[in-house]
RNA sequence: CGGGGAGUAGCGCAGCUUGGUAGCGCGCUUCGUUCGGGACGAAGAGGUCGGAGGUUCAAAUCCUCUCUCCCCGACCA
């Protein structure tokens, strides 16, 4: 390709909306467009990009058995409300009435379309395990799409499905995907970390997201440098500490004026935040037995120094949403805001969950439900009793590792994959079964496994770059060389030479881009770098008079002079080294059931 | 949805307080000089000032409404 035809332009400055630097580099090398909010316009460049993310997700799903499908767009309702989705998700998927007012949904993913589509298809226990991938466009209305290319509302996944007769089947299957992934993402030059993750809304028995760690990253995880304990934040455990043993003292009210927080209070009694019991409130929307929704009071207690994990909790009571609480509706079930205990509340009116950290730790301040009082000495089973009690506490820095014991820490990701152990949800609501040999009819056991081929694209730009620009990993890069010409009206030798190892590249496969623009030298350097192209080639007066070519790889600057009549063949050379150099990274993996 | 910010030429911005000919830099076109890390000179093209309504002799500027985009939060297979 030659720069000069290249549908592309390069800008000096990113657009003032821009903020994370991926974003501000694709705008500037010209790579995307923005047409919406989250909706974006690929340009040649980047559009090569992701085909050569595709091709690896390709190869390796078809390494493991997968067969590539492309499943529609648009679905009819039907197929949601099968699986009850079309009531379950709000406003992020986008409904439409066709013609003859049908309703219709933009996919935000395509569980309910494969297990439609395996319903059909699959009939006997002979044709189980097997494997579809489809990559395809989803659209999801995201309440705020950001930072460019990371969270956008439409865009192109990665999807694929597993179908297995039980859960020993997926079992065996679940790993092969836990390494494919890791080879994927490795190929396209990145590391990443696997964590355990909650399920959601997807339901299911295990799931891994796969992290790339960046401050930029919106989930938080939690890992552990001694054993390799890894957990998104949201289903982290830890090893909680031992509580001091003390008989139970006696309650005693003490007036704590203006002593609302935590911190306040330690400080305040002079004692440590792990001496209190810390009152949250929330408000949950609880699915009934009858299909209602009720709005249900939620009271959780902690201990003072640990802090609530909304996912823990919204599991724990199987919550649809949840929110906090208003401070009419704390005082309307006897509680006091900043002075919240459980003890002489409206016990019917709340569900009282508390953490089993604090249940077993004896003698804790608490509020007295009255402004300017606390009550020294609460103590769980004696002053109150829960509907439950479970782990409801986030695990945070410096906390025990639940493998090892060992400090564990926190870093931020963005999450590039993730795979789910669907189990039966999807298979039974639509009617995927299947006949073992027994001739009995069993519900076809499902996993699904989602890579995002732009954010992967974003995020290895955010990994992989400096301050003049993309420093493309050659697997994915755009193009392999870029041929800088440098020649002048006054050197058409070379341009002569630029065009004959430009023919010579493309002749021997080198996938090409060609700088022939009329530009200053500053000019095509200073693009050359933006973009990223993994491997320079300058051909200019100087070298050519000493019948060199100069080699410069991006990633590191290294320099190289190549006689110009074995160019190509070093080039060759050099690309293939490079890409040998990452594909080295894809290396078998364990895989820790955790 | 809550909080904050911004919409003026393709991009970055000024002009708005105090109403009166719409500007600067980059980019783009043409010509000349220059030519190995974002050259210089000259001449050009390009704007319903996000939209609607209002005030006024007159609105980019003041008022009202509205749309869009960005950031933080909520949300998120």
């Amino acid at each position: 390709m030659r720069v000069s035809k290249l549908f592309f332009q390069t800008f000096r400055e990113a657009p003032a909306d821009a903020d994370i630097v991926s974003h501000q580099l694709m705008l500037r090398a010209g790579l995307i467009h923005q047409i919406a909010a989250g909706i974006f316009d690929f340009l040649p460049m980047a559009l090569r990009t992701k085909h050569k993310i595709e091709d690896i997700f390709r190869e390796e799903m078809d390494a493991i058995g997968g067969q590539e499908v492309t499943l529609p767009v648009v679905h009819p309702a039907e197929l949601w409300q099968k699986s009850g989705r079309w009531y379950q998700i709000g406003s992020d998927m986008a409904r439409f009435k066709d013609r003859n007012d049908r309703d219709m949904v933009l996919g935000m993913t395509h569980e309910e379309i494969m297990a439609d589509l395996a319903k059909k298809y699959i009939k006997s226990y002979r044709q189980l395990p097997t494997m579809l991938y489809q990559i395809q466009t989803k659209f999801r209305d995201e309440p705020r799409p950001r930072a460019g290319l990371l969270r956008v509302r439409e865009f192109t996944m990665k999807d694929a499905y597993t179908f297995d007769r039980d859960e020993a089947g997926i079992d065996a299957y679940y790993p092969h995907f836990y390494q494919a992934y890791f080879n994927i993402f490795r190929r396209s030059g990145i590391d990443v970390v696997a964590v355990k993750s909650d399920t959601g809304m997807m339901g299911g028995r295990m799931a891994h997201e796969f992290m790339a760690l960046t401050d930029i990253g919106e989930d938080t995880l939690v890992l552990c440098d001694a054993c390799g304990y890894s957990a998104n934040r949201q289903v982290a455990t830890f090893r909680k500490p031992e509580p001091p043993a003390a008989a139970p003292a006696r309650l005693e009210e003490v007036a704590t004026p203006n002593v609302t927080t935590i911190e306040a209070l330690a400080r305040f009694l002079n004692i440590a935040e792990s001496e209190t019991a810390k009152a949250v409130f929330m408000v949950a929307d609880i699915d009934q037995p009858d299909g209602a929704v009720k709005e249900q009071f939620v009271f959780c207690i902690v201990r003072g120094d640990m802090e609530l994990n909304e996912t823990k909790l919204t599991n724990a009571i199987k919550a649809r949403r949840l929110r906090p609480a208003t401070t009419p509706e704390i005082q309307a079930i006897g509680a006091e805001p900043g002075y919240g205990s459980p003890i002489g509340i409206q016990r019917e009116q709340v569900l009282l969950l508390v953490d089993d950290l604090a249940a077993r730790s004896p003698n804790l301040v608490a509020g007295a439900n009255r402004a300017g009082y606390h009550v020294r000495n609460t103590n769980y089973g004696r002053d109150y009793t829960a509907d439950l009690v479970v782990d409801l506490v986030a695990a945070s820095d410096g906390h025990a590792c639940p493998q090892c014991g060992e400090a564990i820490h926190t870093a931020r990701g963005v999450e590039v994959g993730n795979i789910f152990k669907l189990g039966t949800k999807y298979s039974m609501a639509m009617g995927a079964t299947y006949l073992d040999e027994k001739g009995d009819e069993k519900p076809i056991v499902m996993g699904s496994y989602g890579i995002g081929s732009g954010r992967l694209m974003a995020v290895i730009i955010e990994m992989l770059h400096d301050d003049a620009g993309i420093q493309w990993p050659i697997t994915v890069a755009p193009y392999q060389v870029l041929l800088v010409s440098l020649a002048t009206e006054k050197t058409p030798d070379v341009t002569a030479a630029a065009e004959q190892i430009y023919a010579a590249l493309l002749e021997a496969g080198v996938e090409v881009l060609y700088d022939d623009r009329e530009e200053r030298a500053g000019v095509k350097f200073n693009d050359a770098d933006l973009l990223g192209i993994p491997i320079r080639l300058t051909v200019g007066a100087k070298g050519l008079k000493n019948g060199i070519v100069e080699g410069k790889l991006r990633r590191n600057g290294e320099m190289f002079e190549f006689a110009v009549d074995a160019v190509v063949e070093k080039v060759c050379a050099l690309v293939a080294a490079e890409i040998e150099r990452i594909n080295a990274t894809a290396v078998p993996v364990p895989f820790e059931d955790k």
